[in-house]
DNA sequence: TTGACACCCATGAAATCCCATGATATCCCA
DNA sequence: TGGGATATCATGGGATTTCATGGGTGTCAA
């Protein structure tokens, strides 16, 4: 199972390269695709990044929507069509194109947040509003992890 | 089953080691990931610790919850991003971060407490407060524990 | 020819490995 | 059941590796 935990924050040198966290490089080996595969989150200004594994579990699931629904459609063309595999090389660090460091604002220094089964890229201050934002909703609207059974287990 | 029991007090190095306790490492072997899952505890001045088997089952749990719903990214930013995991070294030990460090006050001793399927790291003396406390407020509203019949589950 | 990009090597800091030590707990046999 | 032999455990510190980061060079295509 890929599990994506923690926060870091690398820098993106000048030519957009960085490095992809060491732990978030593990559960991405062996993989058919030796990298990540990215794409612009519409919820949020960063990117949703994931691996090959998890690309080929989401097309599975969309699939599942009635195909040629306007859902079906507008998922795959926000999700699919906006993704990029981005390959590691010789050192870890992927290269991010310029639409998506536009789309987040990042310039020279990249937060890599774990999700659990996937993970997102963050300016690093935008991460920190996010985060604050999120525990915040999370705590007002009492979220709790939905339990396997039937109560509190 | 994940059992923590118990209270244990180690030291921490100058290089912000610390074993775990032996029991501890006993009841997290053979896990994916040979080491400890640690996060702060947003009630206390403590660390929270767990085996990857419990971060699996938490990642199982919100991955049930729709893909990019405002929900789902809201648990999984708050509890997945500030989660580190720490791997043991050769003799059992973990590096304890300097920002949990900070967070739970430890400087040169920790202390591990068993919370059933969790556990905690605390400063020794904060630990000592802390079971006082909750020693007496479990007396005075005399707490008691479900059963698995009629109640709550 | 001029970018963009893949590949290669170098570097310092930090994390990890490895071995040694003393203390404690456990085992085993008389 | 006592007590010595043996294993386990926590701890310390030096050696080694990993990791993130920087820059150079070659190659391909526009």
């Amino acid at each position: 199972m890929a599990v994506f935990i923690g926060t870091f924050e690398n820098k993106v040198d000048q030519k957009g390269r960085v490095s992809v966290p060491a732990v978030f490089r593990q559960t991405l080996a062996g993989l058919s695709f030796n990298g990540i595969v990215a794409f612009r989150s519409h919820r949020a200004d960063a990117i949703e990044g994931c691996g090959m594994d998890f690309m080929e579990q989401m097309i599975a699931r969309v699939s599942e929507i009635d195909l040629f629904s306007e859902t079906h459609d507008d998922l795959a063309t926000t999700i699919f069509s906006d993704s990029q595999q981005l390959p590691f090389d010789g050192t870890g660090r992927i290269m991010l194109p310029q639409g998506f460091r536009d789309h987040a604002g990042i310039t020279d220094r990249a937060a890599f947040v774990g999700m659990g089964q996937l993970f997102q890229i963050w300016h690093p201050d935008a991460l920190e509003r996010h985060k604050a934002e999120a525990r915040d909703r999370a705590r007002s609207q009492r979220l709790t992890i939905p339990t396997g059974g039937g109560g509190a287990r």
